[in-house]
DNA sequence: CCGACTACTTAATCCAGGTTAAGGGCTACT
DNA sequence: AGTAGCCCTTAACCTGGATTAAGTAGTCGG
């Protein structure tokens, strides 16, 4: 909950008592390797602040392959907005790369805290705003740059991550399939 | 301003009093058809809601293409979100693809505003959050479909648009070429 | 310590979509 | 009315990345 509050504290101010009843709504999930916390069809009445470990969002084509949309890392918010926004049953799906833990807050809970805290309302507006700004730089990337070049902003951008992730979720979310990555690693090492 | 307004009041409750506070920060701006409203480079002091006609917004890449990253019809915001929340030169650019008005806030009068009218602060956040919901679906559009598909559910998305705009604008929305949204559409008709 | 997965690699073949180039029909100035 | 620019089309050829298929490690549960 410490790392919780004082990732909000980078954004707003929050009075001891606020921090109080913030917590209050929140709960703690512990999630196995390879477990759900999300899947297509699901009401996503919840949204998910990691803790610890990586999750991530991803899409299933009808052909069975995934699409990884967003990485949740440690100190990052990950749902699926638009069935959480609407309360609507979602297409995506959330699960965990690692072990991991979340803090998860229902909408109906949140919409209270708003009204409670004002200054979460700003808060979650940095955030979506943040979001918004990621978005629109890695539609740049995805329509004018080559597998290589989105690898290599990739690597640039989440250099941390690269460590921690194993290869085939890094093709997925750069947009080509696992044998093409590793053909396309191999190849530039060697000359 | 009445179109503006009624937008706003879609989402929060604003008084008259606010409403008031709020068209002083705003300036109109008439376009004509392919003038600039933001360069690459520039300090995107400014957030643009649309009245009348049609923006977008784009990035060009290092071999001259354009690519489309937003349309922004009446009633839609856009700007370059990580210049203009960083108050750093942006990579992309905003023009008109219509004789177009907007309205034009800068960032110093939208964070005075927020102090203001609180309940900008749940239409921005409404918006942010609004924009990420899209922003996530299009990825998936993105990564998952072939350029038919992705046609097809940008038809289905902005059937209005469709009329609108001039082909060579939707392939690069699309991400592909001009010739060959041409050949594809073509294809489809006569068999 | 074994067997079954899972992650990664390599290589042959294939195809969606890009590139280049040329021509035709608008619209809009002058 | 003429001409300069779009914008769209067509077609031949090319290529980045997909597909398929097989093989090699590593690792984890029992």
């Amino acid at each position: 909950m410490e790392f919780f509050l004082a990732h909000i504290r980078k954004q707003v101010v929050l009075s001891a008592e606020d921090a109080e009843i913030l917590t209050g709504y929140f709960r703690s999930r512990k999630l196995k390797k390879k477990h759900f916390l999300v899947q297509e069809g699901d009401m996503n009445q919840y949204s998910f602040f990691v803790v610890a470990g990586i999750l991530r969002l991803y899409s299933i084509d009808p052909n069975g392959f995934e699409h990884i949309i967003q990485f949740g890392p440690a100190g990052w918010w990950i749902n699926d907005m638009q069935s959480w926004l609407k309360q609507t049953p979602g297409n995506l799906y959330i699960d965990a790369i690692e072990d991991s833990e979340v803090l998860q807050v229902s909408k109906a809970d949140i919409d209270t805290l708003y009204a409670r805290i004002p200054a979460l309302e700003k808060y979650f507006r940095l955030l979506a705003e943040n979001a918004v700004a990621a978005y629109q730089q890695r539609f740049v990337s995805s329509l004018s740059q080559s597998a290589k070049d989105r690898y290599n902003s990739f690597c640039q951008l989440y250099p941390t991550l690269i460590q921690q992730l194993p290869q085939k979720h890094i093709a997925s979310y750069i947009g080509v399939t696992p044998e093409f990555l590793s053909k396309m690693l191999n190849q530039s090492n060697n000359q």
